[in-house]
DNA sequence: ACTTTTGTTCATTTTTAATTGAACAAACTG
DNA sequence: CAGTTTGTTCAATTAAAAATGAACAAAAGT
């Protein structure tokens, strides 16, 4: 890192690089919102790249992620052409995004799946088939029971309340 | 692969590499699995190996993870020396050990990371800092909330009422 | 009109993670 | 006890993901 970084700015960087690890995003990612998030003024691209010495593609890249999940919020600066950003502290639209975009379409593409292999089943061998059909009904109720977790952690994970 | 595998192995092994991969566990320990769970007779490494066409050493350190993770049971077939394993049903295991050993150190981790945070901007800004404070403020309930979201997803992951 | 600033895109490079297979160890076999 | 079978470990290879930076485009300034 060129330019160097406090005390405060190293730690919400790595806090926020391992945070966005577990959802599987990329590091840079997490250092440029990090930088943000304990950043009292918008930063704009070019800062960014300096302070983190990170590359223009990432930090556009990255940039343009965040701005997708909503993370961050774009503010403009008087007399600077530049787009400025500051952190959105709404995490929960990063982990509403997470189980919205991530978890979402891969429970439905299970399903889909599932129901083939129980057919598969069914047709090729309903005799010796019923071990492996009690196992895949159990996958069955997974699935029910992922639906309703995610609503339910959405909900936890919005609600400001306590 | 080698040994051709059925319809319903191939769409088990899919649907399990997709799991495998959102919890960030290598394919070979979804294809491993998906293998198992639909095969009605426990299965032992060198079969895995043929008909998964993986190496040995994909395949042990594959068993490994599983057998960690109380994913797969072993189990000895009668006059064979080799160590035979089946899929366990408790997928809640998985899940379970992937939010307790995955998400919760992070979460210390996070915290203590977020109280060193506090103090430097209690001790260095006492007055500029509070924008970034209330912020870190808002951070450290979030940490709160994670506390009591894992029991409530193992909760619901393990009980098998419905 | 042309020069500069700001930002995006994407082919290449670098980094990181997973897989391989040879070497080794332990347990059985005859 | 020599040979075989079964399984683990780990250095080297391969494959996948992220970061880089040059080329390009769009808007602004002069």
């Amino acid at each position: 890192m060129v330019t160097r970084l406090t005390e405060l700015e190293k730690e919400s960087i790595d806090y926020f690089v391992s945070f966005v690890q577990i959802l599987g995003l990329p590091k840079s990612i997490g250092q440029i919102y990090g930088l943000m998030f304990v950043s009292p003024e918008p930063l704009a691209m070019d800062q960014l790249i300096e302070r983190l010495d990170i590359s223009k593609g990432s930090a556009s890249q990255g940039l343009a992620t965040l701005r997708g999940l909503g993370a961050i919020v774009p503010s403009s600066v008087e007399g600077d052409r530049r787009e400025f950003y500051h952190a959105d502290l709404q995490v929960s639209r990063i982990v509403s995004h997470f189980f919205e975009e991530r978890l979402g379409p891969r429970l439905e593409n299970g399903e889909a799946r599932l129901s083939r292999m129980i057919e598969i089943v069914n047709q090729d061998s309903p005799e010796e088939g019923d071990k492996i059909l009690s196992r895949l009904t159990a996958l069955n109720k997974w699935h029910a029971r992922g639906r309703k977790l995610i609503p339910l952690i959405k909900r936890l994970v919005k609600t400001p309340r306590n």
